[in-house]
DNA sequence: CCAATAAGACCGACTGGTCGGTCTTATTGG
DNA sequence: CCAATAAGACCGACCAGTCGGTCTTATTGG
């Protein structure tokens, strides 16, 4: 790919996750990557488009971060924990690529009711991170990992709003101690799911 | 108050509800509301006066809707209960002053690295709210009602981010089932601190 | 080997339109 | 009569996007 076209996607990627979307205007992109607008639309054929390129990037960045060593384990439960760290860890306090914090609920929110396409996109991915927890939580249940009588269903809503929850709070307070309360309070949730006792 | 100022922060706020304060556009609120130009600037100096008004009776209907009936509950983690119920069942179902979900939220995410006087100003409520739940539980604690060896910081900040959480994932799926998991999961973990057994 | 040609990366003035805000003017009700 | 209210013309700044054109680089053919 282009230099000038890496560079684009690579300053909006930063932008939006500051800004979102529709606030960044193409001045400031334009600006960011240091080019002009015959520079711009000479690779993107509109500001949308940009943006589904930028939501792939960050996907990929994303990916990188948090499944990060996630195959050298076995145990789905251990999985999990070390999915969360790494949320915590790499992947929220990624200022490089996300200065403004978790582009995606940037994303989610501010095209929610203004721009159903582009949202629905951008909500395809929180989708596939539930499934991704559901069968990693249905997996320890099949091995042991978790109590038999556990709703995985319900698990997995409380460690997704868990993570979404902390990460939204994370950019607004930056509280790194407050973060680390918050997923440490999720891995020991899951904790108390082992099978140690029955509690019908 | 004036009638037309009344109409101007109610439709304002299902405006900024919807799409945000930044992306609410003069026009559009003076559509909304039936007025003009004139008719607004004569009540407010500037759209950033309007924010915090807005806001002012923002916090109003959400202490309505989410404080209600908890003085009748003596208990402190039944207080907590009453309040998770009424975030969920009046709070965030009431499409009549919030279509477009949480204002809160709203605002915070795309003020956040915008405006930081307002959003900071958005924070204090968020800060209010964790500091009533932190009350709340220590209350819980010295009755008796939660165990001896819980942290209370720690569910604190579970509870708000699961509640923020699940707020960001209502707006986005709408899903009445998935919010139910999500607070019924929460009301679950509040109970499995309760004092019948040590687990040091 | 090198000039002619072609491709396309890049520039920035410019378009129609919208932004928040001001100001003059008209209307209304007490 | 006059203060309060409302209307909307108007302002300069900025919006996303277009377009005529330049300049660099690669390819070609003699």
């Amino acid at each position: 790919m282009n230099d000038l076209k890496k560079k684009i996607i690579h300053e909006s990627l930063k932008l939006f996750s500051l800004k979102g979307f529709l606030s960044t205007s193409m001045r400031q992109i334009l600006d960011a990557a240091g080019t002009s607008k015959g520079g711009f639309y000479n690779h993107f054929k509109s500001k949308e488009e940009l943006f589904f390129q930028v939501l792939d990037e960050a996907r990929n960045i994303w990916r990188e971060k948090n499944l990060s060593g996630l195959d050298e384990i076995e145990n789905p439960i251990g999985k999990i924990k070390k999915f969360l760290e790494n949320f915590r860890d790499l992947y929220l306090k990624d200022a490089e690529n996300f200065p403004g914090g978790c582009i995606f609920i940037t994303f989610s929110v501010e095209l929610r009711d203004q721009r159903p396409l582009l949202s629905r996109e951008v909500n395809k991915g929180f989708i596939g991170l539930k499934h991704l927890l559901k069968r990693l939580l249905d997996e320890g249940k099949e091995s042991g990992g978790l109590s038999d009588d556990v709703d995985t269903r319900a698990i997995t809503e409380m460690l997704f709003a868990g993570m979404l929850g902390a990460t939204v709070m994370y950019g607004v307070d930056k509280s790194d101690v407050n973060l680390n309360r918050s997923i440490h309070t999720l891995i020991d949730y899951l904790e108390r799911m082992k099978p140690l006792k029955e509690e019908s």
